[in-house]
RNA sequence: GGGCCCCUAGCUCAGUGGUAGAGCACCUGACUUUUAAUCAGGGUGUCCUGGGUUCGAUCCCCAGGGGGCCCA
């Protein structure tokens, strides 16, 4: 654990080391050249027969770490891994220099070598370059996990990820679809004419989103500034410049509590389409994420858990009152009616019936979205789209043509967790105010994630937004249903840990 | 923030109020197509940290640290 004390086989490896430099060897020489990849040889000659690999007499020069020696006096067996395909070496002592025959009996596991030689294939039928010269590229001063079970504290996957990456080829996958994943996206939107953008990550006012955010403070101008929670404000400033069609793939970050699914800062796409309305997006996220999935892992039917989830159109679709209301229904045994959810002293009566606690400071549709939170969300495991959220939780959204107290937005469920969350843009300048205010109310009243208010947003609504509908989805959630990952930490690289 | 659980060798894990164990890894030796190689020999440790109880604590108690799961 601790690199400074050094256990007998760092010793080991460093006395390895002293010895490999005592014969002249450079121990971290500068490069490799003419090097194929080990996942190029398995790929181009995974399926080649031996007696055909012996006729055409292959030449394979390539690199990579040990992750396993298998000795037997002159005959020697190599695992090298280059991070995505393993292959096997064979060694020995009458088929290369005695310098590199010398290399090699000084090698630990996890030293990285170059080696160059033939293709072959055993009386196991494994693919195996047979050596010729060997070259030394680089130390493994500390030792690996072991071979069989591998590394399997998560703390020290999460902290060491290298470790991770080297020894757990499934770690190594997750990546993999996520950056398949990011690039899917960006193709689907690109192809539909969206514009990808950056916005600021430090903003004056953390808008856009209601959360905690980080502060920091820049020296020459002397300003407090907040890690964005939410890139939303900007990007719709660019509407209103003109911009129909705009997307950003970034990090947010809020300063929130740490689980399974909530890391501090997640990476979300955020896409604006003007002259549509959130029925529009429900249309477009489905096909999107059919899409994303049969490009990131080659299917739309996804095993999660215990569950396999159909990424394939279309998704459930559930009204928030309504569901709210029937899950009530159900677990008090009387009949709720949607009234009930409407009016904030008979949904605080029902919220202390379902024993959920509630600040006296909200109203009935802070409320009712609760209610929904805590009795349906786990539910939704099948892709669902919950739609017409109360206009009190939804400070950004346009309110339904018929109903000022519900507005045009829809969150997208699945696996029992929220990815995307969407809705038909507040464009009118002087309803956008009036949200705001009633946001500062709620701060004043100790809602410290209620919106702050944004006159330079306001003003440019004022210069007219088209009408235009938002979504954002959360890259990190989505990647975890994508790789059947139980944490968001499976699928950030280097999620945050206290220091130890 | 609350509850429960975990922390012992490089890794994965047993275990005990009385000199700390296994498998893999590692070291020594044997072995020319092995592949969780095999065979013989070798135990390499701040039992998370600090305090307490005790003749004696890795174990029991208290506090702290880190992590996990569930809840808020």
């Amino acid at each position: 654990m601790n690199t400074m004390q050094e256990s007998d086989q760092v010793l080991q490896r460093k006395a390895n080391l002293e010895e490999l430099r005592a014969l002249g060897i450079e121990i971290y020489p500068r490069r490799f050249d003419a090097r194929e990849t080990i996942e190029a040889l398995v790929l181009g000659h995974g399926g080649t027969a031996g007696d055909e690999l012996e006729a055409a007499a292959i030449p394979a020069r390539t690199a990579g770490r040990i992750l396993a020696i298998r000795s037997f006096g002159k005959a020697n067996f190599l695992v090298l891994s280059d991070g995505k395909a393993k292959i096997q070496a064979y060694i020995r002592q009458d088929g290369l220099s005695e310098r590199d025959f010398r290399i090699f009996k000084l090698l630990d596991f996890g030293d990285l070598v170059g080696v160059e030689g033939t293709l072959f294939r055993t009386k196991t039928n494994e693919l195996t370059i047979k050596v010729t010269a060997l070259e030394f590229l680089a130390k493994c001063l500390l030792p690996l996990p072991e071979k069989w079970h591998g590394l399997t504290d998560v703390e020290t996957r999460y902290r060491q990820r290298y470790l991770d990456l080297i020894v757990n080829p499934d770690s190594r996958r997750v990546f993999e679809v996520r950056s398949r994943v990011v690039t899917s996206m960006r193709d689907f939107l690109i192809a539909r004419q969206f514009l990808e953008v950056e916005t600021p990550m430090m903003q004056p006012i953390a808008g856009g989103a209601l959360a905690r955010p980080f502060v920091t403070h820049h020296n020459a101008l002397d300003m407090r500034l907040y890690m964005r929670i939410a890139p939303e404000l900007y990007l719709k400033r660019l509407t209103v410049g003109g911009v129909e069609r705009v997307f950003e793939i970034n990090r947010n970050f809020r300063n929130e509590g740490i689980s399974t699914q909530h890391n501090p800062e997640f990476t979300m796409l955020e896409f604006y389409q003007a002259y549509a309305d959130y029925d529009d997006l429900m249309t477009l996220t489905e096909a999107m994420l059919q899409e994303v999935a049969q490009k990131a892992v080659g299917t739309s039917r996804i095993a999660f858990g215990h569950h396999e989830i159909s990424l394939a159109p279309p998704y459930r679709r559930i009204a928030l009152r309504e569901g709210a209301r029937a899950a009530a229904s159900q677990r008090l045994g009387t009949e709720v009616s949607e009234a009930d959810l409407r009016s904030r002293d008979t949904a605080a009566r029902l919220a202390a019936r379902l024993g959920i606690e509630v600040n006296p400071a909200v109203g009935a549709g802070k409320i009712a979205a609760e209610i929904f939170e805590r009795l349906c969300e786990d539910d939704l495991v099948q892709p669902t789209f919950v739609h017409d959220f109360p206009t009190e939780v939804s400070p950004l959204s346009k309110q339904k043509s018929d109903d000022p107290d519900t507005v045009e937005r829809f969150e997208l469920y699945m696996g029992g967790f929220e990815v995307a969350n969407a809705f038909s843009e507040l464009n009118d300048p002087v309803e956008q105010r009036r949200r705001f205010e009633d946001q500062l109310r709620s701060r004043a009243g100790g809602d410290e994630e209620a919106h702050a208010m944004d006159e330079d947003y306001i003003r440019a609504l004022e210069f007219g937004m088209p009408p235009t509908a938002g979504e954002g989805v959360g890259i990190d959630r989505l990647v975890m249903i994508l790789t059947n990952s139980p944490s968001i930490r499976d699928v950030i690289l280097f999620p945050l840990m206290r220091p130890k």
